[in-house]
DNA sequence: ATGTATTACTTAGGGAGCTAAGTAATTTAC
DNA sequence: GTAAATTACTTAGCTCCCTAAGTAATACAT
């Protein structure tokens, strides 16, 4: 009954720890980002469509193929097609053919599509910042390093695998 | 001043940089889990769930109610009550009114819950290790500090707009 | 004691991720 | 020149997260 004592910490082992840190802090940014673009009219998934898309503008291509696009998103084509759809019915982002190749759907911003990415960025920078103001900026960087040596290494693994898979 | 043909403020500022970090480890984390639980015929929320049961036992609590759970996973309760209904289908766990109060629900391991968990444990350790062997021990500890010290930030934030909320 | 709040949980509905199984369009192979 | 394979994308169906709106059961307040 005495609830005091020692928290009989269950020595999870470190990796367990850093794991579910990484999905703890995931699951916490989401929570806070889901409202701010919520604002926006937009979910995050689909402010990921419209930065790439704007990005690839800047980059001088105007529109983007499915498998471009969820090749940079980092998920699946099924995926990708959801969050289009929804872009689509909104009016932020059109589909159109490309003639040379008609299985190929290029998407690109409306201007709407474009407007909603200007008003976005406006704010955008610093909401980022607020959100990680609890991290010093060179502890920022190392975090970025750490999680991308991190990513670097399971990737290397599910390709791995993958041919595995095919053998 | 260097800065070749200045990249049109693409100075994307470190802060972006670490979040998108955080974004796309998680979700290749979560692309390599899924697989890993699906071959225990669970998802990476049902081990969640089940962690939890098995871990409150060692404590010394045969089972917890909804909001417990809900708290101890991050999840908000409707969330919680989705993933524990699909345990309840698969008989991994069981659902008990508590007699002093009608509205809780117990949430508790079934044996096959229980001997499901003894399956998973025997061989996650060295799946968590995998997992994290592109960081050395010290890099993960670290990783985790910084990750928590983020998340705890940003927890302080959100409640604080909560309360904005009611005032 | 009785009517109002509060609490614990579920239901409804929407977005997003996944895999597996389509459907066209294009390429390759014979 | 047609049949088979491949490619690009969509559809179907599942889990999981969310918010908002129920529904009971319990607590509170008069």
């Amino acid at each position: 009954m005495h609830a005091s004592p020692v928290q009989k910490s269950a020595e999870a082992p470190v990796e367990e720890n850093a794991l579910r840190a990484l999905v703890r802090a995931f699951g916490v940014v989401d929570r806070v980002m889901q409202p701010y673009f919520a604002r926006f009219g937009i979910s995050g998934a689909q402010w990921s469509v419209l930065r790439q898309l704007d990005r690839a503008e800047g980059e001088g291509f105007s529109s983007l193929r499915m498998t471009e696009l969820s090749k940079r998103l980092l998920i699946r084509l099924p995926s990708a097609t959801g969050v289009v759809d929804r872009l689509v019915r909104d009016g932020l982002v059109s589909r159109v053919a490309l003639p040379e190749d008609l299985r190929v759907k290029l998407i690109r911003l409306t201007k709407a599509g474009q407007q909603r990415v200007r008003d976005v960025l406006k704010v955008h920078d610093h909401q980022i910042e607020s959100l990680l103001a609890g991290l010093s900026v060179i502890e920022q960087t190392e975090l970025q390093r750490l999680l991308t040596q991190m990513r670097m290494h399971l990737e290397t693994q599910l390709n791995e695998k993958d041919s595995a898979h095919r053998v």
